[in-house]
DNA sequence: CTTGTAATCGAAATCGTTTTCGATTTCGAT
DNA sequence: ATCGAAATCGAAAACGATTTCGATTACAAG
């Protein structure tokens, strides 16, 4: 059972290959009456043109790529989510890969993609990646990037990002507001930019309300697992019980700590609060609460295809692109573990 | 900046377009010395041949489809993170789409796959889904199909799952062997299987050890969510305060179960104990950490490309095909809940 | 009845591979 | 030196669409 083409068609209505095709795409040489004629025998047989043999003419293979670093993620499954559920809307397939955090797959999935022939490529970095040679291979080959929340400051790309600054900021800033005054951190890994501005929000916080900061309060979560949080937790106990307060880089870290503490018997937030960082749907579930900062994914997602789509169709227009970066609102959101 | 092509190489090494492609493919009647020219010349370019071109002539686009019911979801992104890695061991790549456990967008879906010549297609299907037409649609154009976790008795083809029925007996049987009496069900909706032969398990288990069955012990999730299996939680300790276990048909329900009682500072698991099915990541961190039923998602995603490659070897070689069913082993997973 | 213009249509080239099949070369055997 | 078989190579025809550009038709105006 071969599927039909543009032959099929053809001959069937008794009309040229061309006629055929130019009548699909509205061409304003084919009458009316052909058009109609054509349209709706299509949609009766449901045929539509072999998408790679267009591709050969157009160059345009209506699909992206997608490269995130975590697939088991509630943020990036969000964001994916946003991507497709746009992508869709205007004809496009997704296809999605993985780096699993490393800077070598990473290279090789954006080679993968760019032999693919895919019409953009968007991309969160890993946390591992070190230099941006890769990227700039695809910004050579002119074709359009989005990075989204994990984006580099180097790249002269479009980006969809939060103020991870400010928002690390109001957190802080709320737990200090609340009465808390050693308040550690559990940071990200060193790379990512995302993880130096929390850590950068967090120090500002404690600079403007003059607390000190000490850089023994501040732990690095690698693998940002809830098992560094758990460790921590207990770190932080037993060699700083003067800390009252937790910021986490992310909200896994926060709930490994929190589990911790309720093997412990340490009340949350009364003895020591813990603040998280993005908003995973299970923060609101577990006891207590916890408190995080909201980072809107499937907004993000969005966004991002529509940055690639009109980037592209500048380019196919010839006309000069120039990247933009754009900015999500967040929020904190309180609830009961601070 | 161009890609290049097959004819820039055979210009370049002063060669034919032909003698380049067998020498790529290896085909006997092109000499060693050549071939080796070639497939210098070709690394050190970086040169592969366009795949929608090949497409034209082979028929083979290297890219399969995979449609899950939830992109957020613990589990099959863990399903899809096995198929992509074993997909991309063999080169393949994979275009995602969601269902959102919709009967109509899966059907929508299974088209677009179908239209973009995939080379098969991995199926979950949606809890909506109340016939199989679409599904048989695409064996009937000849197309390797997985089914895998949500699978269908009807259609003849390929399917990965776990023995639901006989994983749900075995966890109903921990809760009675441990002492509980009168054991709640939240179950999933009415349609899909899995769903159907959890509920079995769990009236097999009653059965076997001579409980009652109950229908008012029942409870549908339509949309398994942590909020229904909150609600129920409330209504099963308000009217029947006799129920000293519930065995949820998921983690989610399971975990929203337990946020109520925590709430209510009910005792898990002295007074009621909760039993989830899935073994999602949040599971082992909430207090107390659940007790469930581990499914091995990755293996499964691993297993489904696995059977679909499998096919596509024996359809491209002509040979008749027949469909096997394999079955993942799941385990029980004891922790603070029960 | 011409003629010129506008409205429709189609032939053919092209995109970049793969693969068939015929052409050429090599080389050992006589 | 000649012949034939075996080893190498390449021309050309697909694959299925898009698009340029030339051909045809229709029709109004004179």
């Amino acid at each position: 059972m071969r599927n039909l083409t543009l032959k099929d068609i053809a001959t069937a209505l008794n009309l040229s290959i061309t006629t055929v095709s130019k009548a699909l795409k509205d061409y304003p040489d084919v009458s009316p009456k052909t058009k109609a004629k054509v349209k709706a025998y299509t949609k009766e047989v449901n045929f539509t043109p072999n998408a790679y043999a267009a591709y050969l003419r157009t160059q345009e293979s209506k699909i992206i790529g997608v490269i995130i670093p975590r697939l088991n993620h509630y943020f990036f499954s969000n964001v994916l989510k946003g991507i497709m559920k746009a992508a869709e809307a205007e004809g496009y397939m997704v296809i999605v890969l993985n780096s699993e955090e490393s800077y070598e797959l990473e290279k090789k999935q954006i080679d993968r993609l760019l032999k693919q022939n895919v019409d953009g490529i968007l991309l969160s970095i890993a946390d591992s990646t070190h230099d941006t040679k890769h990227i700039d291979n695809i910004l050579k080959q002119n074709i359009p990037l989005v990075l989204f929340d994990k984006y580099s400051k180097l790249s002269q790309c479009s980006s969809v990002i939060i103020n991870d600054q400010n928002a690390a900021f109001t957190a802080v800033e709320h737990l200090i507001k609340s009465g808390r005054k050693n308040i550690a951190h559990l940071r990200g890994p060193l790379l990512p930019q995302n993880s130096i501005d929390r850590f950068l929000g967090y120090r500002k916080a404690l600079e403007k309300y003059e607390l000190p900061y000490k850089k023994e309060w501040v732990f690095t979560c690698q693998d940002i697992t809830s098992d560094e949080g758990y460790a921590y937790a207990k770190y932080i106990l037993e060699k700083h019980p003067e800390v009252d307060a937790i910021f986490a880089v992310a909200d896994m870290p926060a709930i490994g700590a929190i589990k911790y503490f309720n093997e412990q018997n340490i009340s949350i937030p009364e003895q020591i609060a813990v603040m998280g960082f993005s908003n995973w749907k299970i923060s609101g579930l577990i006891t207590p609460a916890l408190s995080t900062v909201n980072q809107p994914g499937e907004t993000m997602g969005r966004k991002a295809f529509e940055l690639f789509h009109k980037e592209l169709q500048l380019l196919k227009k010839g006309k000069k692109v120039d990247y933009q970066i754009v900015e999500i609102e967040t929020a904190l959101i309180v609830r009961d573990s601070t």
